[in-house]
DNA sequence: AACATTTACTTAATCGTTTACGTAAATAAA
DNA sequence: TTTATTTACGTAAACGATTAAGTAAATGTT
């Protein structure tokens, strides 16, 4: 099977490659004539133009980078759904990288990213992520977009949702649900989110005047038997928590499996408030209350950014910030 | 900043491109001393090859293509997990395709992949999906290889799970716990999966001696509204089920709404199993018993063939074809 | 009629890397 | 010593598409 190249159809038409590509193009240059012999041949030949060549001599790829750290999180396949849908739309191309929440991988990544394969790079940083040279390095080249976990350096498009708010919020309704010992498990010292939310919680500590001292961010770093252990050590204490409050999704199941194995009854001994968005939670034993992420939107939200300074390359990406709420809804692990 | 080429390396080591080209590949054709000045100019000048040059060239991409209906699904996460993990280990890049069970989208995508950006695809075909020539025609060109849900055409690697053998194993649980009136929800009238899993349901209902008439295999296309709606039908009626198949994940949710909805205990009145792999299965009022696939697996064992094949041309891809058992978990929805 | 502009192309260079082929010097074989 | 081989490089042509610059003919302007 020949591959068919602007050189062939060229030749067939016995025209220069200059005018078939021009044609291609839609050029003004190029008589409709010309343009329509051109588009029907490559029609009929079913032409596909090769993206290596046109991407080396453009300098462009119609390729962005995604770069999260695991995809079977709701919020992360879900917002990359919606980064998906922007990019088809726009006739770009989407690689995916998972950094595992590591951040040599976020930096091999990076790093190899750097010429020609990618246009510019959405991302949401590893949980180990605490410097951030090899995102500024990246930035100085290409343009990077942040979505929910963003790092302070190279100044540009954050896509965030309200996560200080729901730090308080979250921990408000636990209070005024009657808890006096709240625990928020968090998986990182570093990241964005966790640093917003536990604000919210401390600031909701303090103005309801509960004791500091026994409502603390505990970290839960780790997979599997590591979450289980600590959840475990947390739940079965003296003085054990009677409200939890869960950063991320994948903590729900240990949570209530460490409750069941406890004996503890969610919502009369524990209480819990999960960041989650899982579709599941209203199905739960008993219905989870949620904060849910916006992450279609915030998805949408951080491609739309990246593509918009890429069709623009002036445009001052720290402007097309954007913070969009997230949702508490109440179901029974927080009620009566 | 100056890019960083191979010709920029050839002018500060007074040396020709072909040799620094040569001497990255650690050519036997090139001398120890040079090679180790070329890499460590490279290394400290930050050298990075551009992968449109080197793909134009060697006609290689070192990308392959992951076309998967959707990835807020558990399996297809999962999946895809497993596929990146294999990708990275060998360098290879991953692009991924939503085709959200539209066969157009997939036509799209295919033809559009056909020359240049990649060297080979990872497939799961839409649920629309009942004609082949369009995943044929790229098959023609490169290389594929199919998961979960394959095609018939053409010839190539399938990866698949023993769908007909889960099918029945699941009905026959159904039947041994009590029931007489099983209904298996589907999503496809064409889907590779569906008619095995519904063989297997068949012949189990066959060999048991259930009435066939009563235990039929119902569609559930749609989203959102229209599975509720047709879980509700299927559920209030006189001669309502008293077990239910649902062969994809993302049914799960609707059925326990409903049921909670009709007032329906589950296991008492309607036992309820679902092929998925969510990991929330275990908390869920009743606790889901399930059957699950070995995403992870198959999306490692889908990559590795096709990885193999790129490395090897004359590799017979149907020879890598894999079936990896999925695992039936008895839980509190189908008990007592 | 003389000159300017527009139209519709072509020529040739370019993007950065790879590689077939060429070559001069060093080493080995006879 | 002469010839063959190996070593270590260089030259130049690709890969396929794009585009600046050039050109000849057609059309417009005064």
């Amino acid at each position: 099977m020949e591959t068919v190249t602007i050189k062939l159809l060229a030749e067939r038409l016995k025209l220069s490659t200059a005018t078939i590509s021009k044609a291609l193009g839609d050029s003004h240059e190029i008589s409709e004539v010309t343009k329509k012999r051109v588009f029907d041949l490559a029609k009929e030949l079913n032409y596909v133009p090769n993206a290596y060549a046109s991407s080396l001599r453009k300098n462009k790829s119609k390729t962005i980078a995604v770069l999260i750290p695991e995809v079977a999180d709701s919020f992360f396949s879900i917002a990359l759904n919606g980064i998906e849908e922007v990019a088809i739309e726009k006739g770009y191309h989407t690689l995916i990288y998972l950094t595992h929440e590591k951040l040599e991988r976020e930096k091999a990544i990076l790093s190899e990213l750097l010429y020609g394969r990618v246009d510019g790079a959405l991302m949401s940083v590893s949980s180990e992520t605490d410097s951030f040279e090899h995102i500024e390095d990246f930035g100085k080249k290409l343009p990077v977009v942040f979505f929910d976990r963003v790092a302070s350096a190279p100044a540009t498009a954050k896509i965030t949702t309200n996560d200080f708010e729901c730090g308080y919020l979250a921990t408000k309704h636990l209070i005024e649900a009657g808890c006096k010992r709240i625990v928020m498990l968090s998986i990182s010292k570093s990241l964005s989110i966790i640093s917003e939310r536990s604000s919210g919680f401390q600031k909701a500590v303090a103005d309801h005047q509960l004791d500091p001292a026994t409502c603390e961010v505990v970290n839960c770093i780790g997979e599997g038997k590591t979450v289980h252990t600590t959840l475990t050590t947390i739940l079965q204490g003296n003085n054990r928590p009677d409200g939890i409050i869960a950063t991320v999704e994948r903590l729900t199941t240990d949570i209530y499996l460490v409750c069941q194995q406890l004996g503890l009854q969610i919502p009369g001994d524990v209480k819990v408030v999960c960041f989650s968005n899982q579709a599941s939670a209203v199905i739960l034993n008993p219905s989870l209350t949620t904060i849910t992420q916006p992450a279609f939107e915030m998805g949408r939200a951080a491609a739309k950014a990246l593509l918009k300074r890429l069709k623009n390359p002036y445009l001052n990406l720290e402007e097309e910030s954007e913070v969009i709420p997230s949702v508490l809804t109440v179901r029974n692990s927080t009620g009566g």
